[in-house]
DNA sequence: GCTGACTGCCTACCT
DNA sequence: ACAGGTAGGCAGTCAGCG
């Protein structure tokens, strides 16, 4: 009678019925139909572990004879803890909600040395023990359900189901929204004003808006209520809404004293794990966090995202910033122009989550961590939960996270460059430095060999200089998962050959491809990261350690055999494009060092200033990279960043400062007449903290206590921009925030001293050029 | 009271 | 809220200065 399913697998919740738990998962059927399935009454465990002196059996019966409340029933059973082989006592509870309790209770039992397992709740246990990935296929044999208290088809499950891969793509249904709420002084603020335009885009190519008309907002959120349960999107999908719409849309519905009902089980959206608000039944994204990941987007707005993508569903409308809709909202004449803002807003919202939806799926599916929180989740946390995954897979037992001392250890090395212009410079890269040194060398938490352990000396391999021995064998859980890593990619990089790119499993592929990428690089920094479930010191300390031995040896090669090197940091050298010798470098790492180092790329030109981790080349196909230099930096005028971008492109074509000189000079004189547009003064700098916690004075802090003082409210790690203004005083006096300032006010003085010249300087200085020379009334021979 | 040398705070960047 | 290495601006302090 059961009926067999096949499903894609987008979240999973846990209920609790009568003390027990049953799982939700919250899926989509082939012909993309949403479905729940239910798993009532499933148990929950953790370990306990014995002392050395004591056995499980001896752990098993204290626990029986403490007769602690909800333990259901013990087991003994054969696991590993950090590699070595223990036999634990399965502890299980038909209560979970009891088990923390009980955990402690077990914990203080004489006989244990302690409890493992006991954080990992029941719902990503479940994914994890039976093998279940989100945004993966799979089947179950089901019952159908007569349970009426959600909108969706219900089927009960007996056994849990199994993971069944294909490469198809289920249609997803999503709706993007945004939310414009107005204030009558600076930001909004949920006690008191309702929410003036909420707009909505979906999948279906259709946009809608809801804008208040009453004195309140009780109509807007009943009418997008309706909308999105008649829409019924998987996902909904939104810019800041974990931390801002959702959270405003929630205290509106609490002030109205309106239930929302937006979810797929009767309720509206909840703050859950790593900072993600979950809406039970749908995916909620949120792009911000994506934005987040994205270092090139200086400042994450909505717009400078959709540009990065190369969104354009701006195009058509003159932007509106926050401090303007206040003005645009008042004035019925400006209102629809905010509405079609909005509504550009949504649209563009929606077409990046369609565009970055392959990747997160990807994500997600590779770390067995649900969609939305996996986007929200630090770097930390999605390597946890990969390792996590990977640990049950071979029966390791999950340690717990710790309160770690931090004991900070030697990195990487940077050489001293050799200042000027080079010619015909080649950049050779490392590929995945470290992690192939973790693997060669086998450095993970269980290989190292402690002072007490006996072990002879051919079988560990030493690192002289943190003197942390490991053992070559048998393969560590660190190298036996970045092995795993590094093999899939070289998979998928063949497979993908084969495909046609504009194939849809092409697409997948490369993002797999990109998911794997990004959790192989991460896990030498996890490694020594004190929050880390593995974290050793030692693994990441030795790692860098031999990251400094092998660039140190691959640069007195290049000397011995008269390669001249340029510069290097890290994992990367830059030499003479010497073919020849190179190859003799290529192939001595490859042979003596058992690693790859890989021609990167060859500059016809470079430029390097004195400093470290600055500089600029020139490509062959006429592309200009720079790096670490102003032009990069989000914290400089763009009217300075102009400047030196033009002064490095002439300096790099021409080998002459005159060019570059002559334009610096002009950009002083539009500066002076007052002809450089107000956007292009504006320096952004990230307030970390709350204003108050500043031990001195800065510009940006000083522009933020003005945004205050006028009402605005500033979230964490909002970016400030503001502008250098006429008047007397210090500097951190005369920083105006973006939002209060006028053209006229503006300092030209100051972005000529202190943005243009030094930044146009510090390039022309390398030919000899002096600062005062790039004056205008400095001209020579005109 | 101003100048210059110096230190510390702070932010953003590189691999 | 993955690691350490690095640059550089500005504030602030203090010595020197008739």
């Amino acid at each position: 009678m059961t009926q067999k399913l096949e499903f894609y697998l987008l979240d999973v919740n846990t209920e609790t019925i009568d003390h027990s738990t049953e799982i939700r998962l919250w899926v989509v059927n082939r012909k993309g139909k949403p479905v729940l399935l239910r798993h009532p009454r499933v148990p929950a465990h953790f370990y306990a572990m014995p002392k050395p002196s004591s056995t499980a059996e001896s752990v098993a019966s204290s626990i029986a004879g403490t007769k602690i409340a909800g333990v259901s029933k013990t087991e003994i059973v054969e696991k590993r803890f950090f590699g070595k082989p223990v036999q634990v006592v399965k502890v299980v509870s038909d209560q979970p909600e009891l088990v923390s309790k009980i955990a402690h209770a077990v914990g203080e039992l004489k006989n244990v040395e302690r409890t493992v397992e006991d954080d990992i709740r029941v719902g990503p246990r479940y994914l994890i023990e039976n093998g279940l990935v989100p945004c993966a296929w799979h089947v179950a044999e089901t019952i159908p359900s007569s349970a009426k208290e959600v909108a969706i088809d219900v089927f009960e499950l007996e056994k849990p189901p199994t993971l069944n891969e294909s490469a198809e793509v289920p249609n997803l249904k999503m709706l993007a929204f945004s939310v414009i709420a107005v204030g009558a002084k600076g930001s909004a603020r949920p006690e008191h004003d309702p929410i003036a335009i909420l707009s909505a885009a979906t999948s279906d190519e259709k946009t809608h808006s809801f804008v208040r008309e009453g004195k309140d907002d009780s109509e807007l959120l009943a009418k997008f209520q309706d909308f999105v349960r008649e829409f019924d999107p998987d996902i909904i999908v939104g810019y800041t809404n974990n931390r801002l719409d959702w959270p405003y849309i929630i205290k509106r519905a609490e002030k109205l004293g309106f239930k929302l009902n937006l979810d797929r089980s009767g309720s509206g959206p909840h703050p859950s794990m790593y900072g993600h608000m979950s809406i039970a039944g749908r995916v909620n994204l949120d792009i911000y966090d994506l934005a987040s990941d994205m270092i090139e987007i200086k400042v994450k707005t909505l717009e400078n995202t959709a540009e990065f993508f190369g969104v354009t569903e701006f195009g058509k409308n003159e932007p509106i910033e926050e401090h303007e809709y206040q003005d645009y909202w008042a004035h019925e004449s400006r209102r629809t122009k905010l509405i079609a803002w909005n509504e550009a807003r949504a649209r563009a919202t929606l077409r990046l989550a369609e565009l970055n939806l392959p990747f997160v799926t990807q994500l997600a599916a590779l770390t067995g961590m649900p969609p939305d929180q996996v986007l929200t989740a630090a770097v930390g946390f999605r390597v946890d939960w990969y390792l996590i995954r990977q640990a049950h897979r071979v029966g390791e037992l999950v340690p717990k996270r710790l309160d770690q001392p931090y004991f900070p250890y030697r990195g990487a090395i940077v050489l001293e460059p050799r200042t000027g212009l080079h010619d015909n410079v080649a950049v050779l890269d490392f590929a995945s430095m470290y992690p192939n040194i973790m693997i060669l060398r086998n450095l993970s938490p269980e290989t190292i060999v402690r002072g007490k352990d006996s072990v002879a000396a051919k079988d560990v391999f030493e690192v002289k200089e943190t003197k942390a021995k490991f053992r070559k064998k048998p393969e560590g859980f660190y190298a036996a998962v970045l092995r795993g890593l590094i093999e899939e990619r070289v998979r998928i990089r063949e497979q993908v050959e084969r495909l046609d790119q504009k194939s849809l499993e092409y697409r997948i592929l490369r993002e797999r491809e990109k998911a794997v990428k990004v959790i192989t690089n991460a896990c030498y920094g996890y490694a020594g990261w004190t929050g880390a479930r593995w974290y050793v010191r030692e693994v990441a300390e030795s790692a860098a350690a031999l990251g400094r031995g092998t660039i140190n040896e691959v640069i007195a090669f290049a000397r011995k055999i008269g390669l001249t090197v340029i510069y290097g940091d890290t994992d990367s050298i830059f030499v003479e494009n010497a073919p020849a010798k190179i190859d003799r470098l290529l192939k001595m790492v490859e042979k003596e060092l058992e690693l790859e180092i890989k021609g990167d790329k060859v500059y016809t030109r470079t430029l390097f200033t004195e400093a470290k981790k600055r500089y600029a080349g020139l490509l062959p196909d006429g592309r200009l990279d720079i790096v670490g230099l102003e032009v990069v930096r989000g914290d400089w005028a763009e009217v300075a960043k102009n400047a030196q971008e033009a002064v490095i492109r002439f300096v790099l074509e021409d080998k002459s400062p005159d060019r570059a000189a002559h334009h610096v000079r002009r950009t002083i004189a539009d500066l002076r007449a007052g002809r450089i547009p107000l956007r292009d003064l504006v320096i952004w700098k990230t307030l970390t903290k709350p204003v108050e916690e500043y031990k001195v004075h800065a510009p940006h802090v000083e522009a933020a206590k003005k945004l205050l003082k006028a009402g605005w409210e500033l979230t964490s790690d909002e970016k400030i921009g503001y502008v250098i203004t006429k008047g007397k005083g210090k500097l951190y006096e005369k920083a105006k925030p973006l939002a209060l300032v006028g053209a006229k006010e503006v300092d030209v003085e100051y972005y000529e001293t202190n943005q243009v010249l030094p930044a146009s300087a510090r390039i022309l200085e390398l030919l000899g050029v002096k600062e005062r020379e790039l004056l205008p009334e400095n001209a020579k021979g005109a």
